[in-house]
DNA sequence: CCAAGCTCCAAACTAGCGTTTAAAACAGAT
DNA sequence: ATCTGTTTTAAACGCTAGTTTGGAGCTTGG
């Protein structure tokens, strides 16, 4: 049984560390300290500090990928199945978080921080990974957004979604932050389903919004 | 003429190099090099790299804050100068962005990740840096917006408006891989013209929501 | 009981970072 | 031409990062 103690600790530290600094700013040093281990065995266990990332990634992939699946699954098995609303798939979206958030509070910080990581150049193969790991989960999923949104041009909508997907990075990846401007106190926990919940008629909107062909006069 | 040449030189390369991989991922080796100059030159002419990047990013923040106050006035000084509506608002900020822009096409991504680094823990300083420095020029602003934005708490409007700063910011500071994601050719100048007006009715759209009541079962 | 095999540990190692230094090169004024 | 102050240069410095190492400690099967 104490096996598995010690890469248990270090993933656990790793993960509050990885939540509040970003995968870079978080040394090993750090997570050590914090789980209480020696300095070699994060290299000891997980091979170096990438193959430790890659471990707490994994952990939230996979059940955050079959959380999703199974919710549409059952979303479309329901009896009163007419043609699903934008804001059902969102909810379900936030819902899916909101699930992968239960286990672990950190879950979706680090989630979240991995997506932002995927977008910066010299970060292909990590971009190439995600891909291959989620698009054939989430292609269904977007082409349904996609059939509720307003109308538009492919280039158009590959925008909007990334505007949305700006939206939810930035709120999760920061909410520590901008949960500590906006109130005192910490209760974190429940906040964090209620910020999600906020973002639904937004995101409807913004993809529902018309689109505009009028250009404005440049300057 | 050349007192200036080797300033310049290096915040012209650390611009670049800024807008690409961010602060911390870039070094003061990559940037002399780059800038074909000493690897000292940066400690003498602006004492510590902290220093550049504040160099860096005075450069833009003026500009932009008087850019956006000029815009302004010149839209209340304006005869037909009924109710500002909130399309005409989020034009007002694009062509801001887009004024910063024209000089650098790096500034913008520059001053986005700015942004972002200022929203993460351990940076107040940062962060209080830019509220001193902007909160008077946007203070009214975002007034207009949201009188403009349907009726909401002040909660609720805090968390729109970082909505939309999260897809600001997302979609500027990964403007490069997105663009590389969406077309292979390179016309990115012409082209962050057209996503920032693409994001007007989507944020309108947002700001302007239904602000709903109703809460999603917890799961 | 004891060899075998994990696991853990203190310490050292390599590499890269930002920075400092002191001398050389240069500029302009006297 | 020389002195003065500024700029550039090559080299080294101190520090911290991630990683490696060799041996000590422990558990387990023969």
């Amino acid at each position: 049984m104490n096996h598995k103690g010690t890469s248990a600790s270090i993933i656990k530290a790793a993960e509050i560390l990885f939540a509040e600094q970003g995968f870079a700013e978080t040394t090993v040093r750090q997570i050590t300290s914090k789980a209480d281990v020696n300095l070699a065995a994060i290299n000891y266990h997980f091979g170096s500090k990438k193959g430790l990332i890659q471990a707490v990634a994994e952990k939230f992939l996979t059940p955050l990928c079959t959380e999703l699946t199974s919710m549409l699954e059952h979303r479309n098995l329901s009896t009163d199945a007419g043609q699903v609303t934008l804001d059902e798939l969102l909810e379900i979206l936030m819902r899916t978080l909101l699930v992968v958030n239960h286990d672990n509070v950190n879950a979706l910080a680090v989630f979240m921080r991995l997506l932002e990581l995927s977008y910066m150049q010299n970060q292909e193969e990590l971009r190439g990974f995600l891909i291959s790991r989620y698009q054939d989960t989430l292609q269904p999923f977007i082409q349904l957004l996609r059939a509720d949104a307003a109308p538009m041009e492919d280039d158009e909508f590959f925008w909007r979604l990334h505007f949305c997907l700006g939206s939810i990075t930035f709120t999760l990846s920061n909410f520590q932050t901008l949960h500590g401007i906006e109130k005192r106190e910490f209760d974190s926990g429940a906040e964090v389903e209620r910020i999600l919940h906020r973002m639904i008629p937004v995101l409807s909107a913004g993809l529902q919004a018309r689109t505009d062909k009028t250009y404005f006069c440049r300057v």
